[in-house]
DNA sequence: GAAATTTTGTTAATATTTTAACATTGTTAA
DNA sequence: TTAACAATGTTAAAATATTAACAAAATTTC
């Protein structure tokens, strides 16, 4: 399972979530072209991927969703879950953990991190804030492996700098700034504006074509 | 320019954040490498992208930062510049509109909607806020062009129809539930879940390596 | 002033990801 | 019963994306 492709990493937990939903509606059998047109995607790949996890649906009647949520869950969830905490219980930061508050899942935000103290010492949607004296042992004493940054940009280099110290695995940067990190900590980047642009980008390409 | 590869689009509008922060600081030159740095890739690649572009750069002496700016500018950015509406003033929307607040850039969020009574007729960080009624004449008379989704999951599909009954080219959706539109509207989405389950798996992955 | 160094630009090779092709096999229907 | 169909699973091919290799040229160093 080390080797699955990237891509593949993604779309499984895209098609869990589809699969969730498909469950709650009552449906108990889906196709793969069902779930490829949820997501966008062929047929074929949805299958690909599938093969590439070892499961085998039933031959016309598609696959079981609850065998392959479990399955799926077995591959990219931790059994025992992860948890996560969050630096910067701004806007962005209390919208996050607003989100994830209903979501049953392996991952839990069990911890936040300010330097306002107004917030130090607050419970958000179940989810006290510290301050950034107590993050090492915070992340220690709560096992927590994975930390989301939701500061503002000039803090982002030394936001990372002290989740690495403290000990995290994993970091995920919200910060329109790019942070550097040792290479055994994983970190994802993710800029809502970079997306944003590209969006416009195609749009512009179509009205260029049209004209 | 219609065929640059679409992750050469994606890292083009990172160069130019990198870039802009290097004029800040009063750089007038930049190294593929130090730009390969930033980003966390490598020099042949961001050479490889500026080859596409037709950029060319002064051997041993770099790249021209501001050149460079303007003409990723020229390439990723509509010249008069798009508009852009967001749907659902909510956490996540206005986290969003209070970050683009402050950013010069060619992407203007003209435009909010939601079904709180509360909400329509407010105006956040200078974005006023409109009620659904209003969506089609709104996205005609402000020429908005791009729509941002940031309703409940369970109206993702509904706002969708809606924006593109009313014109809209293109659609980023934040909700966790993939909508379908029509062909011609370029459809982006994302996920904050899937992105924090695969740094999640990662994690994951390098304990069990270690193990 | 020649050699070494550094950096760009480009072509070629490799790796990854997606798509196509098709064999297989239950199921439905003539 | 058998032909047509609709789905899966897998291998092969194509498309995309990244990395390596290296020539060219400006700069520095000896
Ligand atoms: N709001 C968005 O939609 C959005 C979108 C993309 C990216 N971002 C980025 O996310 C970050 C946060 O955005 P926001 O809108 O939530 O900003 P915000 O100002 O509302 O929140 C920032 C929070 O970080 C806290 N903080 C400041 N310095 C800190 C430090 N050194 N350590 C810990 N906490 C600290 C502040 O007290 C505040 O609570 C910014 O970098 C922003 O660019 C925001
Ligand atoms: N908060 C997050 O960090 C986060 C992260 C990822 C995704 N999301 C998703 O983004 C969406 C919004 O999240 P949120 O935290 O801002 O929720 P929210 O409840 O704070 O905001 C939703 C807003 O949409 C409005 N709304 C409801 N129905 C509407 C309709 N039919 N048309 C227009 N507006 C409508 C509500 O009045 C409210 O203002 C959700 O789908 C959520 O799953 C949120």
């Amino acid at each position: 399972m080390k080797d699955l492709p990237h891509k593949t990493i993604e779309r499984l937990s895209q098609y869990r979530r589809a699969l969730l939903l498909c469950l709650d509606k009552g449906k108990t059998h889906i196709y793969s072209h069902e779930i490829a047109k949820i997501q966008h995607i062929t047929a074929v790949q949805v299958r690909r991927d599938l093969m590439l996890i070892g499961y085998t649906g039933t031959l016309r009647k598609g696959y079981n969703v609850k065998e392959l949520i479990d399955l799926i869950g077995h591959i990219i969830d931790s059994e025992e879950g992860i948890n996560v905490a969050i630096v910067g219980m701004g806007n962005l930061g209390r919208a996050l953990i607003n989100y994830f508050a209903g979501k049953r899942s392996k991952l839990k935000i069990v911890a936040g991190f300010d330097i306002n103290p107004d917030k130090i010492g607050n419970i958000m949607s179940g989810v006290p804030c510290f301050s950034l004296d107590e993050m090492p042992e915070v992340i220690a004493a709560r096992n927590i492996k994975v930390g989301i940054m939701t500061v503002p940009a000039d803090f982002a280099s030394d936001t990372a700098n002290a989740l690495v110290k403290a000990g995290i695995k994993g970091i995920l940067n919200y910060t329109p700034k790019p942070v550097n990190v040792p290479k055994e900590v994983y970190l994802e980047e993710y800029d809502m504006i970079t997306t944003l642009e590209k969006v416009a980008f195609y749009v512009k390409m179509q009205e260029e074509e049209e004209s």
